[in-house]
DNA sequence: TACTGATATGCCCAACAAGGAATACAGCGG
DNA sequence: CCGCTGTATTCCTTGTTGGGCATATCAGTA
């Protein structure tokens, strides 16, 4: 996956603004509504019509999501006639929900075992 | 790093609730202060007083965003007498916070590249 | 230019989240 | 049992955010 071809990113001495700015990438995944879109267009871009369709958002409400997330980089933007089309702008956006998903399944059945092991173990 | 020996997760029919679960999981790391304690439990396992005294935070609300990022499976917790033992429950986060560096310093320098040779191109 | 369809934006409201202060709770020592 | 220290929780206030609605802008076309 593309996680593992990054050098390592900056560690040492995280200013307040780059905590600020990387702690923002990540509000722009923690909605239910924006992580659908991006769900939505992991197959290909797609237009503002489209998504409204296939995501059940408002229209006003579904475009403001993508200039947040166009904002913080996960998506781009190509206008061609009256359409614009989103798309996403790499393959990190799948990478980082793949953890997450990875993780809720892992704290999920581990939480299943604590119930039915309880007191057994 | 621990993101590339990872099964592949969950991709198709995302209900709104893993979708909201999934976003939970983002808005733990959305938030600087949260940020800065990851950051602070990077190279071992520190007390609560450790944290008031290296994140600045005051003990009460600091207490919150514990709880919060151990809710989500991001720290372990550990009493020892009177104190708190919170650590890093696995690399996972580590690797997050790298692609979003990543992902910040990309988009900063291309940012800087485009107005430095905006309309040169 | 006027008209239409696609997208973006501004306004308002309700829900939520973070921070501070005070307080409650847990475990140790006397 | 009591006091002390470390940690968790509650209440309150304030700032932020998502959603709906109306409206503005933009691009193509007659």
């Amino acid at each position: 996956m593309a996680l593992k071809s990054r050098p390592a990113a900056v560690k040492r001495a995280p200013t307040p603004e780059l905590l600020s700015m990387v702690a923002g990438r990540f509000r722009a995944l923690a909605e239910p509504a924006r992580l659908g879109i991006l769900h939505a267009l992991e197959h290909g871009p797609l237009t503002v019509t489209d998504l409204v369709q296939r995501t059940g958002l408002g229209q006003g409400n579904l475009s403001k999501h993508l200039q947040q997330l166009h904002a913080t980089g996960f998506l781009t933007r190509t206008r061609k006639g009256l359409f614009v089309h989103y798309a996403l702008a790499d393959d990190d956006v799948l990478a980082l929900c793949e953890v997450m998903c990875g993780r809720l399944e892992n704290d999920l059945t581990s939480a299943r075992a604590t119930i039915t092991t309880r007191r057994t173990g």
